[in-house]
DNA sequence: GTCTCTTGTCAACAGCCGATGACATGGCCA
DNA sequence: TGGCCATGTCATCGGCTGTTGACAAGAGAC
């Protein structure tokens, strides 16, 4: 997040990748709406203008976040024999705001806004979809991968709107459990 | 929705109704963010005041939309052993707009607005998550209960998401069944 | 030292939003 | 018919947003 009070040294590389980071940040956290320029800047130490001279418009700037972030395949990488045990454990216990999921939970979050929609639409399409159903294989490997992806965010979601109805600990383990089992499943066939 | 162009009566019950209506139109297709009280007032032909003037607050609007527009237990009705088959349907083929899983989109769009999402938050526990759990029963329902919230607000999001990507006609036959026999196990244990 | 280009700031604009209070108008009742 | 309250409209406010162009300040070249 890197404070605002400290003095950063003139160095226009730096301070657009920290604006890029603080705006990674702000959109997984916070739907494209949501998120005001002025959010970002004051997170990095800069006036809101600069923002707009370094990406253009805000649109842009969303752009640039999603094409920089990673990518959803990082999902795939690591052993496929425990993919979903992977998935469940970030699903349940995992912070919301990074790691793997975090691509997702953008593609999520901003999926209401309009303008945020064409990006994420095309930005899905190429950047997970279609690598997630290669990698995935099989039979009907589209329809699998619906399925997968929509657990993954559904429960992203549920457990926001599940708040105030925790579950116990043990609950918890078993909701990982079946989790891991479903997305393993879907992936395996 | 009742065209802008043929007078309406004057009757402050009708109206309030018909604003109602309309409201509940716009936050099903578009986020609570998304929709303004200049949008709903033109859907219904009259002054954005007026909304103001009856229902108070756009979040006090949102909140009898809520109210209003049936509730999360309208799955809930019809035989117990088509659970499973009947949402499929919804999911798949549904219109986006109405329907019995419009309760449920109505929670999801509007869950990356703050305001929005504590009026959605007791909501959602209360005409949902804890009526759903009671009905669904068994062995640990709180935790079924989650797996079939995420999938069912999931595949929503992810229909959206993958626009672009459609799935052939056998596959989308191939995605019901599978949507089918997926919640219907979880509700069943 | 001074000149100059880059890096960053400041002030302001136009546009939208939700909300408010004063005003017009239609329909009911006497 | 006349009066009056409910119903609906209008103009406007304050606040927020993204974006722009003019200006200040640091850093390196000569």
């Amino acid at each position: 997040m890197s404070f605002a009070a400290c003095i950063r040294p003139r160095n226009a590389a730096a301070t657009r990748g920290a604006i890029l980071e603080a705006a990674s940040k702000r959109f997984t956290a916070e739907s494209y709406d949501q998120v005001g320029m002025r959010d970002i800047a004051r997170d990095v130490g800069v006036d809101p203008a600069l923002i707009s001279r370094y990406f253009g418009s805000k649109e842009d700037l969303f752009r640039a976040v999603i094409d920089d972030c990673g990518s959803g395949t990082d999902l795939m990488e690591g052993d496929r024999a425990t993919f979903g045990a992977r998935v469940a454990q970030d699903l349940v216990y995992g912070p919301r705001k990074e790691g793997k999921l975090a691509w997702l939970l953008i593609m999520m979050r901003s999926a209401s806004s309009p303008k945020a929609l064409e990006v994420i639409q095309a930005a899905s399409r190429e950047g997970f979809y279609q690598p997630f159903v290669e990698w995935v294989g099989g039979e009907h490997p589209a329809v699998r991968v619906r399925l997968a992806a929509g657990l993954m965010m559904g429960l992203s979601v549920s457990r926001d709107l599940a708040h105030g109805l925790e579950l116990t600990p043990a609950e918890c383990e078993l909701l990982r459990e079946r989790i891991a089992t479903l997305l393993q499943g879907l992936i395996d066939g």
